[in-house]
DNA sequence: AAATGCATTTCGCTGTGCGAAACATAGAGG
DNA sequence: CCTCTATGTTTCGCACAGCGAAATGCATTT
């Protein structure tokens, strides 16, 4: 689990605990520990202990009635803290809401994290049928708009290592997946932004590209996307994309200010 | 820490890393392996390994212009999945929507997490000048009127044991806040809901009350709250107090249904 | 009543996590 | 430019914390 074969500076019982905490999803917020001990390879008394950890401190709350835990309000205000931290939001925010109010479909910001991108920030437009995502939703790197963008702007040498990770989890279809990852990096660098069509979830479509932050370098992600038949490729390419990553360069430049 | 002399079922390592985590406030989102020391209690190279495997984990972001560390996006992930996890949220909302409609000032419902209720879900009116609190915040147990309205629906026993904690943070006028407290318990008793009139933050007025969830006789809070001039005493006691109560008592048997 | 499944507890072992001491680095002050 | 201070990291020896196999407990199913 660490970067080091036996890193000795690295705290084993904690990554175990926090483990335990990334089971948990929107789509299945309720588990108990034989799902918990499958899902983390741990032993179950292991389980047991740090679930009963979590629960005396608030992070997970026993559900009786199902025999199962879910996440406790702690990690809210973590969340909310964590938001705080980010300067980047406010400064991107006018900037999304012109894009979201113009193209009337979501613009979000992302942070890369493991094989997937965190949403840290979301605008929607007035469009009636608007993406269901919120601040904390994950996205796969492969398949989504914005994790194709971040793929794209990344080393080589970085891009190969993370896609290692990513192919475990499309064990069927790796090479049609492969292939949308190596056509967006041709198109990240040749018009800047990278699209997604239905290869994320059928019905939805977007496009993707990158902002790096001035001081850290740090590479996020920024995309906009919707509905599958407000957004066909012509749309996309010839009006969207562009603005999309005329958008990225002014959030840069009022960063870098 | 942990509820017994020496629990064996309990990991401490875990807990620590999560007390660093805890560490990072709203107001204070960037803090380096001294701050963190100093408010942990912690040895600085058992902070320093805690705050290395965080890091790697990617809950902690090393900002390296400060040299300090600011939560990342991970903890977001977990705050959405845990919003996913409250079904009360989604049954409470159009009762408390109706509230914040009518009041023009903001509704919100909370958990306790040890001397704090954290929002988990919060609905504004339109009123030029709401309150900024968002899911997530914390506010205190003392001298919020969510904190008072939970400490006054506790049993005695319960209640005294938390106002031991309570009291370290008051360490200056705890004689004022514990009368305000004992008051709260008489108006909860008296008519169902508690006051806090500039006693949490100076300029802000608000009534609180209580949920309790049916499965698991968990205790939530519910408030209404905002700028003191547009919350005057009498109206607070006359009309939204009185409605503040009623929609609680609603948000329940929907529950219960 | 027996079997099954899930969860918790026991217990012996080992290597993990600890903190004092030492070391490293950057910035401030003279 | 040198010295001192503050902050952070690494070393290292030690003790026990955290581990998982085995046993136990409990609720549900057959």
């Amino acid at each position: 689990m660490s970067t080091e074969a036996h890193d000795r500076q690295f705290v084993v019982a904690l990554a175990r605990g926090l483990d335990i905490l990334r089971c948990f999803r929107a789509d299945e917020p309720l588990l108990g520990n034989q799902d918990i001990a499958k899902r983390t390879g741990l032993a179950k008394p292991t389980v047991s202990r740090l679930t009963y950890t979590l629960t005396q401190l608030g992070y997970l709350v026993h559900e009786a009635r199902f025999g199962k835990y879910r996440l406790g309000a702690p990690v809210l205000s973590l969340g909310y803290a964590a938001l705080a931290g980010l300067d980047v939001r406010q400064v991107a925010r006018p900037f999304m809401e012109e894009l979201a109010l113009y193209s009337d479909v979501a613009v979000s910001l992302g942070s890369p994290d493991r094989t997937s991108m965190i949403y840290t920030e979301s605008c929607r437009g007035r469009g009636a049928l608007t993406i269901r995502l919120g601040v904390g939703s994950r996205v796969p790197l492969a398949t989504s708009a914005m994790g194709r963008a971040y793929l794209a702007a990344l080393s080589e040498a970085e891009r190969t290592r993370l896609l290692d990770e990513v192919r475990r989890f499309h064990p069927e279809n790796w090479e049609r997946v492969a292939a949308g990852v190596e056509q967006a990096i041709k198109d990240y660098q040749t018009r800047g932004f990278v699209l997604s069509l239905g290869e994320w979830q059928s019905d939805i479509h977007a496009i993707g590209t990158t902002i790096r932050l001035p001081d850290s370098g740090q590479i996020m992600g920024l995309n906009c996307g919707g509905a599958a038949f407000v957004l066909p490729r012509e749309r996309l390419e010839q009006d969207l994309g562009p603005r999309l990553v005329e958008i990225a360069r002014r959030i840069e430049a009022s960063l870098g200010a």
